[in-house]
RNA sequence: GCGGCUAUGGCGAAAUGGUCAACGCAUCGGAUUGUGGCUCCGACAUCGUGGGUUCGAUUCCCACUAGUCGCCCCA
C-alpha cells in the first residue's frame, strides 16, 4: 500500500519511466500523485536533467587551460617524435580482460560494459595502453619502417567508480607508449618525458618513485615469498590485507592501517628476487635518469595496479600541501608480453598516462599561472540603427582581416558597450553613430591609453592594421 | 562497494519554527540623451527534490538526488 504524496524518479525501487510505444524514446520523468493504496493520477513533467555522476561540464574560462595542456602535450611530443594515434572509445570487452588482467579492480568492479544491438561484448576504455597495443598489432605496425614505433594519444576514459577529489568517472588522459625496443635508454626516455612535461607545466613538488618488478617468473617468485612471509600471521592483519593475501600481495606492504606490524619490515623485497638479466636493466635505466639530472627515489613496493607491468614501473606524485588523499598524477611502465598477449608478435614496450584534471589540480595546488591570453583586438560600439547596421560587415571585414573582433548584440547603450569591451580585454574600442557615419570617419579609441583617433570608414581595415602595429 | 560532512540568488555567504530571507561580488537600469575602469541610487531568491512533525517549516525529522572528504583502488 502505497502512502498518500507524490512519488517521483522510482517507485518501488524501479525507475518511472515514460516511453513511446516503440520503446525506443524515453523521458525518465514523471511523477505519481497518491490519493491512496490504488488511486494515482499520472503527472507528466521534465525535470531539469542532470549532468551524470563524476562527469563535468569544461565550460569557456577553464577550458582555456585544458587546451594550453594539451598543446603543450603535443609540442613535447613532437620534439621527442612521438605520433599521435586514435582508437576507438569503446573495445570488445575481452581486450581489457586479457590486458588489464581480469582480477583487477578496473575490470572486476570499474568497467562501463554493454551489449550493443549486435550482441556484442564491448565497454568503454577503461585505459589507454589496450587499445594502442591491440592496433599496433592488428595495423601491423611491427612492420613499419622506422622503429621503434612510438605513440602517443589523448582522450577520455571511463571507470565507474566513487567520485572524489582527482577522481571521475570520466576523465581524459594522455599517454604514450614505445613499442618494438627494449633499450634502457627507452624506460629512461618515456619518463623524462613525463618529468620534463610537468616542469614545463611549471610544476615543482614532485616526487619520481620507480621499482623495477622483473620478469615474470621473478615476480612469480616474489609473489610466493611473500605469501609465505605473510601467511603464518595474517590473522593479525586487518581484513582489506587478508583478501590482499590471495589476491594481490604486493598490496600488503603499503597498507595504512597495518604499517607498523614487525613483519612489514622482513617482508621480502622484490629487488631480491630480481635475475641478473633485469638487475642489470634497472640499473642501466637508473643511470640514464641520473644522467639526465632526473631525481628518483626507488620504491620497491610500488606496484602498478594493471597486471601487464613487468620490469621498470614507475609513478609520479604531487607534494603539493591540501593536493588530497589521491597524489598519483601520472603512472606508467613496461609491458613486454603484452602484444602478445593481443595477438601480435612478441614486441616489448613501455609507456605512461596521466589524467589532465589532476594535473589541472596540481597546477591550482601550486598556485602555478598559465599564460591565458584572452584579449580581443576591436570592440564595435555603435550607436543607433544605421550603425548597428554598419556594423555587421564591418565586423566580418576586421575578422576576415585576422583581428578577433566583436560588437553588442543586446542593444545596450554606450556606456554598457563600453564595460562589455572593457570585460573582453578589447585592445580598441571602434565607435560609429551617425555623425561618424556621415563624415565618413570612425573614432578608434585605445583603451587602455584612453588615447582618441579618427580612421577613414573606407580603408579603415588597413588603417586599423597600422594602428595595431 | 563502505563511512563522514554539506545543499540558501549567476557566484560567495549570513540569520531565523511565524508579516517583504542580511550582506558582498557579478549583471541590468538610472544619476551622466554618444565614451569603459571611480562614486552614488535602484532592480534582481517559489531557501536541492519529495514526504513527515506542526496552527505554521528555508529552519526540526526521514528518504531521495547531488556535491564534497576519506576508505578500497587508481589517472
Amino acid at each position: 500500500m502505497l502512502q498518500k504524496g507524490w512519488y517521483h524518479g522510482k517507485l518501488n525501487s524501479r525507475p518511472l519511466f515514460f516511453g513511446t510505444r516503440d520503446g525506443g524514446f524515453f523521458v525518465p520523468v514523471f511523477c505519481l500523485r497518491i490519493h491512496n493504496g490504488t488511486n494515482y493520477e499520472e503527472e507528466v513533467y521534465r525535470m531539469a536533467i542532470q549532468i551524470p555522476r563524476g562527469t563535468q561540464d569544461i565550460l569557456p574560462g577553464e577550458v582555456e587551460k585544458w587546451q594550453l595542456i594539451e598543446d603543450k602535450a603535443r609540442e613535447i611530443c613532437r620534439n621527442y617524435q612521438y605520433k599521435e594515434i586514435r582508437t576507438p572509445i569503446f573495445e570488445h570487452t575481452e581486450l581489457f580482460l586479457r590486458s588489464v588482467g581480469d582480477t583487477t579492480d578496473i575490470v572486476q568492479k570499474e568497467m562501463y560494459s554493454f551489449q550493443d544491438r549486435g550482441g556484442r561484448d564491448l565497454t568503454l576504455r577503461p585505459e589507454g595502453t589496450a587499445a594502442v597495443v591491440r592496433s599496433f598489432a592488428e595495423n601491423k605496425l611491427y612492420g613499419q619502417a622506422s622503429q621503434p614505433v612510438k605513440l602517443y594519444y589523448m582522450g577520455p576514459m571511463f571507470r565507474y567508480e566513487r567520485p572524489q577529489a582527482g577522481r571521475y568517472r570520466q576523465f581524459v588522459q594522455f599517454g604514450i607508449e614505445a613499442l618494438g625496443s627494449q633499450d634502457p635508454a627507452i624506460d629512461a626516455e618515456v619518463i623524462s618525458l613525463a618529468m620534463e612535461f610537468y616542469r614545463e607545466m611549471g610544476l615543482k613538488k614532485l616526487r619520481l618513485v620507480i621499482n623495477s618488478l622483473g620478469d615474470s617468473d621473478s615476480r612469480k617468485a616474489h609473489r610466493n615469498a611473500l605469501v609465505g612471509h605473510f601467511q603464518p600471521r595474517i590473522g593479525e592483519f586487518c581484513e582489506d590485507c587478508r583478501h590482499r593475501l590471495e589476491k594481490n600481495p604486493l598490496r600488503i606492504l603499503d597498507c595504512k592501517k597495518d604499517r607498523d606490524h614487525e613483519l612489514m619490515g622482513s617482508a621480502p623485497s622484490i629487488l631480491d628476487y630480481l635475475n641478473d638479466d633485469s638487475r642489470q636493466y634497472f640499473e642501466k635505466v637508473k643511470d640514464y635518469l641520473s644522467a639526465m639530472n632526473i631525481d628518483f627515489a626507488v620504491d620497491p613496493t610500488l606496484v602498478r595496479g594493471l597486471d601487464y607491468y613487468n620490469h621498470t614501473a614507475f609513478e609520479i606524485m604531487s607534494e603539493a600541501e591540501g593536493f588530497g588523499a589521491i597524489t598519483t598524477l601520472c603512472g606508467g611502465g613496461r609491458y613486454n608480453g603484452l602484444v602478445q598477449e593481443v595477438g601480435g608478435p612478441d614486441v616489448p614496450g613501455i609507456g605512461f598516462a596521466f589524467s589532465i584534471e589532476r594535473l589541472i589540480s596540481a597546477l591550482e595546488a601550486e598556485a602555478v599561472e598559465l599564460p591565458l591570453k584572452e584579449a580581443i583586438d576591436c570592440y564595435i560600439v555603435a550607436m543607433g540603427e544605421e550603425a548597428r547596421d554598419f556594423s555587421v560587415p564591418l565586423l566580418q571585414g576586421l575578422r576576415r582581416a585576422g583581428f578577433s573582433a566583436e560588437r553588442d548584440y543586446l542593444d545596450r547603450k554606450p556606456k554598457a558597450q563600453f564595460k562589455a569591451a572593457d570585460r573582453l580585454g578589447a585592445k580598441f574600442a571602434l565607435i560609429i553613430g551617425d555623425d561618424e557615419l556621415q563624415s565618413g570617419s570612425a573614432e578608434v579609441k585605445n583603451l587602455e591609453s584612453g588615447e582618441q583617433k579618427q580612421l577613414p570608414l573606407s580603408e579603415f581595415i588597413e588603417e586599423f592594421g597600422k594602428l595595431c602595429q
